[in-house]
DNA sequence: GTGAATTATCGTCATGTTGACAATAAAGCA
DNA sequence: TGCTTTATTGTCAACATGACGATAATTCAC
């Protein structure tokens, strides 16, 4: 870290958030439809300023907790980068530091009549242009829906999609919807299974479902998350996504 | 990106380079000396304040330019994550983006005597605790070192330790240094010459040297990082390091 | 109720990958 | 001329994967 003798630069330093989740074996991201200039009436992720005395991640629990109304946001929370701060935003330079979160899917509050509403919207429909993104908020999502993709991958955070307890169709409705491919059930009930350190049976049953009841399993104490640290990297070898 | 109405806080920002190479097998990192307050005589990441106008990439390239008087630096360079900007510099709330830079051993020009002087360090040393760092240079430090093992499994990247030709005996030096282990040099010549897209056969050879002379490879051309955009992993499957 | 549909789970088998290690090739060196 | 060093090619058993058959345990339609 150099010193240089002016006073250095400031800048104004946002978070944004992309929040994901599985709906109905689609993935879903949590977007607010912006009420002011610029891109006014476009959706955008939701996210806003660093406020003084605030870490990173804390200032994305915030916003998020704020748009949304939802106290204590489920899921697993992380950093994905930081772009700008050199022309991103036409008022200025802006430098934002995007965050990722897989989440289950949880209800989200309606805002008040002067704030912005966040809502979840199908993933496909900004990939196939039918929902334009504000800022370089597009690059943004690509960005995380590759490190989701790649997580689910090399680490247990498939599992962050579901709740607490979950089977193993569950998880591989999640894998099916964030790769977007098809996982062959016999197959993947066997890796998922069959991974030391991944998961855990409960001994519990769902019940009511159609078909023949399925187990329920929860992460392995391995997969965590511990308070502070991430979850380790357990899947070794990894659960690998279909290429080509 | 949410409005707030007071005018939002604004932050210092600094950018810091964690450069990797490997000398004589062994796994360096490049560190300047404080010449100031506060760790005044502590080693710390090369680094410093984003300029008005400026991208991240850029700025931590033009750091590690000025503080190392190399022009036009080799390697791969690539962001690696931002922290704070709480709590982490006595001054005041300063939020850095750390980035990671994976090269081939490059000579460090001296420094003139008012200037930070910048030299190559064995990486054990900081790890062992023979050197403190500033500031949380040590958990970015750690960070850059956890993200380059993880590198050197799924992506090409690991030749960007190496020059533009190399020996596959080199590669693997590269993958025994950053892993700190020794892999079994027959299967890791079958993995690396196997993997399809990875490497290129030059069609010469290394003379001169103790032993039979080695083959020279290059990267694929789908390994190789094209101008704007990063390398494409291409080792699936990936190269992964023994664990326990 | 009863059979059909549905979903979960276990098994099988050919193929591909890994880890351990033997054997050979091609140089420099004493 | 051997001896040492390093590179490269093979071999083989253990393991992992992809494709798919078979069976189990439910709900659902009638």
């Amino acid at each position: 870290m150099a010193e240089s003798h002016p006073a250095p630069e400031r800048f104004p330093v946002t978070v944004d958030v992309v929040a994901l989740t599985v709906r109905d074996g689609e993935l879903n991201v949590l977007l607010i439809t912006r009420l002011i200039e610029p891109f006014r009436g476009k959706p955008a992720l939701p996210g806003g300023f660093v406020l003084a005395g605030e870490d990173l991640m804390e200032a994305a629990a915030r916003e998020l907790a704020e748009e949304t109304g939802v106290e204590r946001l489920p899921g697993h929370l992380e950093q994905l980068g930081s772009y700008g701060p050199k022309g991103r935003d036409p008022r200025g330079d802006v430098l934002t530091v995007a965050h990722l979160l897989l989440a289950p899917d949880f209800p989200v509050l309606a805002a008040g009549s002067d704030a912005e509403q966040a809502a979840w919207y199908p993933v496909r429909d900004v990939v196939d242009g039918r929902l334009e993104l504000a800022f370089d908020h597009a690059k943004i999502l690509d960005d995380a829906l590759e490190r989701a993709k790649s997580k689910l991958e090399y680490s247990p955070l498939g599992a962050a999609f579901c709740g607490e307890e979950f089977t193993i169709a569950q998880l591989r409705a999640v894998y099916e919807a964030v790769w977007g491919t098809r996982l062959d059930p016999r197959n993947f009930h066997r890796k998922a299974t069959g991974t030391p350190g991944f998961l855990e049976d409960t001994g519990r049953m769902t019940t009511g479902d159609a078909g023949r009841p399925a187990a329920l399993f929860r992460l392995a104490p391995e997969s965590r998350p511990t308070p502070g640290h991430a979850a380790r990297a357990v899947l070794n070898p990894p659960l690998m996504r279909p290429r080509d």
